[in-house]
RNA sequence: GCCGGGGUGGCGGAAUUGGCAGACGCACGGGACUUAAAAUCCCGCGAUCCUUACCGAUCGUACCGGUUCGACCCCGGUCCCCGGCACCA
């Protein structure tokens, strides 16, 4: 009697069903309201793993959930397919990376129908296929022509181990975001996206994502780095050229004491050249040369620095003050060179201190614990300004203005905002992305590949030797190029696009993916964007999310849509864990998905996976747990077997026991806490599934009575199996048919709860004294605070506990608890 | 250093946001069924104390203090863990 569910016969029977009968498939129905779902297209590595059983799991349940609630859900699924591990494999085996990829491609798809996910696989996209990178091409050209791309040499990030150039939010504490390797810099020329033009909109629209995570706002908040502040200009004494300098504290502009350069500075070796200066500045540079960007960004690295033999004027009270160039100056951000305020800036402090040089307090924080005259550390603080001539005074915050103001009218400075987000480097010296569709010509320079021409596709006769340029230069054909304006012989762009490029846009291309002369069809767009939630890992908060964003608005520019953000809702989901360590090869630790589904069933991988904790935490992998969750599985479709023994399909349930109307109760409540844990933003599926487990307890309870009411039981077990369908949907699909229906529970509506049945009779409420619980009482429900605290006061157990007391105060919540202060 | 998030039984986690702390599950213990085991069904399960037992009492949500009739929840301080940013001028 106690054999277990056939989960390999009901999975195989159901994902042929679903498959057979096109049960996923989506088309636009502007008679419905839609719901775009969206899980982060993975890379198609091969093999899944937890963490992707956790992200589709729980979209699933989302699109599933939604479907049944009548909305017109849209739910794809594509591959991430351009980048570096197909390549690796070329280099290492030989291998092609486009049938690699494809391969993984196919096997990855097995796995997930194997997890029975209701993917409209009509609608899937790569983004290594022609027709994807086709328009990946087209809309870079698109910003080419707005002036969005450009090609610039600079020193860039270099991984010496992937042999490419890295964007900066590719460099994670100064190593390779994929390899780990520390970074280093190169001079290249290189194609970027002037992502800064849109700094500030990415800034404020962070407003608008009320659907997000505070969390992940925040991370892009920072990243973006706003700050306001102001340029000054500084003469240079006996030197034509001018000395811009960025401060975020104009008011201290009389505190500058020294000025401090970044060694890469273009004007040092012209300020240096020929002096005796030049020997001691430039053995300083070559020493830095040597310094890792991890080590020179480093908090705890000295200040060093070097005076360079020359003196600037400050522009407000022409005082002649040294210069320096030192470490803790950067080059790339606001103009490389800063005013060296030390009274009030930490790092000037300390600089000043090592090299002996001045220090003018300029601001009074009023504070009678610090000794102006005798500074022991900066103060950066607020205050009054003092030693500042004519605004000598005044409160700093108002002195910055006034301060600015002065400045633009002598045209001396002006106020400025400054950003640390920097244009996005987009250049790839490998094979395995999408071509840049640039062409250069001596006469014309760059020119855009004609879009009759697109795609530029992948040359095959290529080389990967995993060294230095891209291996696009192997190809005898690919270079050879005519220039699309004046049809002279031209040469190829040779790199490839980050792959981060197709990942901003493949949302709209699920909206329309066969569309072939255009990425997307706006109006197709307009029915689906935005998307209605999004889920994916805590790890794309910056990089994906950003560009994602980044890419919406120029579309939006570009009246290619309506939508000015892609994702309404964000649902960051935590990482799988086991023992407390992330699931790691090196580890050894890791959980394959396949031994789970071969052994249990993908069902009761779900519901594990979804019951073990909040998708937004991280999950603890256990094999016991798992065992529970399977065991559970198994109990219910005993008792729903049973129940279906034991009636009829058609039979009219009554309620009349005490066990009916729990019964009933805990069904109602059930469906009203599941349906709860589906609001937006609360993805409470633990929860949800464990309301769920005590309505099988009380099932079961019933069922054992002495006189079980069956019909009540089926019509409950239905229910149940409703609820339970968007976790698990392979066994409800089958309990769903035996108990009599003839359609597929994807095509079920959301059973709806009854108020009324979830309206006690009577309730308990919790007698306390002084607000320790004493005793409980059942009191008829809907009493107000008046008539309970009558009532209980009343109650002969109570008059015990209060007995020779003397009551002080009577705190009564209807429907709760009464709390009697005494004395 | 700055900015976030967190700390609840043996474990994963609940607690409708100020109203019964520990739902549900795992692990563990006990019982029923069985020749036996597994499976299944039922019961128990924070700590300490009292009691033959029932009944009960005290303590308990990292730590210290505060507000309140009442605090896992609010306020002030401390410690620890996780994440992000970091010579950004």
């Amino acid at each position: 009697m106690a054999e277990r569910y056939d989960f390999q016969a009901i999975e195989k029977k159901w994902q042929d069903y679903w498959a057979e009968n096109d049960v996923f498939r989506t088309e636009e129905d502007s008679s419905k309201e839609k719901y775009y779902v969206l899980e982060m297209f993975p890379y198609p590595s091969g093999k899944l793993h937890m963490g992707h059983v956790r992200n589709y799991s729980i979209g699933d349940v989302t699109a599933r959930y939604m479907r049944m609630k009548g909305f017109n859900v849209l739910h794809p699924m594509g591959w991430d397919s351009f980048g570096l591990p197909a390549e690796n494999a070329a280099i290492k085996h030989g291998i092609r990376p486009d049938n690699w990829t494809w391969d993984n491609i196919a096997e990855m798809r097995e796995q997930f129908k194997s997890l029975g996910l209701s993917y409209d696989w009509e609608r899937e996209v790569a983004t290594c296929h022609p027709d994807y990178y086709r328009w990946m091409q087209w809309i870079f050209i698109q910003f080419f022509n707005r002036g969005l791309a450009y090609k610039k040499k600079n020193p860039v990030n270099w991984c010496p181990s992937c042999q490419t150039v890295l964007a900066n939010e590719q460099v994670v504490d100064g190593k390779c975001e994929r390899c780990k390797t520390p970074v280093g810099k190169k001079e290249l020329s290189q194609w970027y996206l002037k992502i800064t033009d849109y700094a500030q909109r990415l800034l404020d629209d962070l407003d608008k994502l009320t659907g997000w995570p505070e969390k992940v706002k925040l991370m892009q908040k920072n990243w973006i780095g706003r700050s306001e502040g102001a340029e000054v200009t500084f003469t240079i004494e006996g030197f034509e050229k001018k000395l811009q300098i960025y401060t975020t504290r104009p008011d201290t502009l009389f505190g500058a004491t020294f000025m401090v350069m970044a060694p890469e500075h273009p004007y040092v070796k012209e300020l240096v050249e020929g002096t005796e200066y030049q020997k001691a500045v430039d053995e300083f540079i070559d020493k830095l040369q040597y310094l890792s960007d991890i080590d020179r960004s480093s908090t705890t690295l000295e200040k060093e620095g070097c005076f360079i033999g020359r003196y600037a004027l400050n522009p407000l009270n022409g005082k002649k003050i040294p210069i320096y160039i030192a470490n803790y100056v950067l080059m790339d951000y606001g103009t490389g060179a800063i005013m060296a305020v030390p009274a009030h800036d930490t790092r000037d402090f300390d600089f000043a201190r090592k090299y002996g040089l001045e220090i003018i307090p300029v601001v009074d924080p009023k504070n009678p614990d610090i000794d102006l005259n005798d500074l022991q550390e900066a103060c950066p603080g607020e205050g009054t300004l003092i030693n500042s001539g004519q605004f000598d005074g005044l409160g700093n915050k108002e002195a910055m203005k006034k301060i600015i103001a002065y400045m633009e009218e002598k045209g001396i400075g002006k106020g400025t905002v400054n950003f640390r987000l920097r244009d996005w480097l987009i250049s790839r010296q490998r094979y395995w992305g999408a071509p840049i569709p640039m062409i250069y010509c001596e006469d014309c320079g760059w020119v855009p590949e004609k879009e009759e021409n697109l795609p530029v596709m992948l040359p095959t006769d290529v080389e990967f030797t995993g060294k230095g340029q891209s291996p696009l230069t192997t190809s005898s054909t690919f270079g050879d190029a005519v220039c699309p304006k004046c049809g002279k012989p031209a040469r190829r762009e040779m790199d490839t696009m980050d792959t981060f490029l197709d990942s901003s846009w493949y949302f709209l291309r699920y909206t329309d993916p066969k569309n072939e002369s255009r990425p997307f069809d706006r109006e197709k767009a307009d029915y689906w964007m935005n998307v209605d939630q999004y889920i994916g890992g805590v790890e794309h908060a910056i990089l994906h999310l950003l560009y994602a964003r980044f890419f919406t608005k120029v579309f939006h520019d570009m009246g290619m849509i309506s939508a000015e953000e892609p994702f309404e809702n964000l649902l960051t989901q935590g990482m799988v864990l086991k023992d407390g360590a992330k699931m790691s090869k090196s580890v050894g630790n890791i959980v394959s998905p396949a031994d789970i589904i071969k052994k249990y069933g993908s069902d009761t991988a779900r519901l594990f996976i979804l019951f073990a904790a909040p998708p937004d935490r991280d999950l603890d992998w256990s094999d016991t747990g798992v065992e529970g969750s399977y065991k559970f599985l198994n109990r219910v479709w005993r008792m729903v077997l049973e129940i279906i023994e034991n009636s009829e399909a058609d039979e009219k349930a009554s309620v009349s026991s005490d066990d009916d109307r729990s019964l009933n109760y805990e069904m109602n409540k059930t469906i009203k806490r599941v349906s709860d844990s589906f609001a937006t933003g609360r993805f409470s599926f633990n929860t949800a599934i464990s309301s769920i487990m005590e309505l099988v307890n009380e099932m079961y309870r019933c069922k054992q009575s002495a006189a079980p009411n069956y019909p009540l039981l089926r019509e409950t077990a239905e229910k149940l199996v409703l609820v339970l369908s968007p976790f698990v949907p392979h066994i409800c699909e089958e309990m769903w048919q035996k108990l009599g229906h003839q359609t597929s529970v994807y095509y079920e509506s959301w059973p709806a709860y009854d108020e009324e049945a979830l309206m006690l009779d009577t309730v308990e409420i919790v007698v306390q004294i002084n607000g320790r619980v004493k005793m409980k009482a059942m009191v008829e429900s809907g009493l107000s605070r008046e008539e309970l605290t009558e009532k209980m006061m009343a109650d002969e157990k109570v008059r015990e506990l209060t007995d020779g007391k003397n009551v002080t105060k009577v705190i009564a919540v209807p429907g709760k608890l009464i709390n009697i202060v005494v004395r």
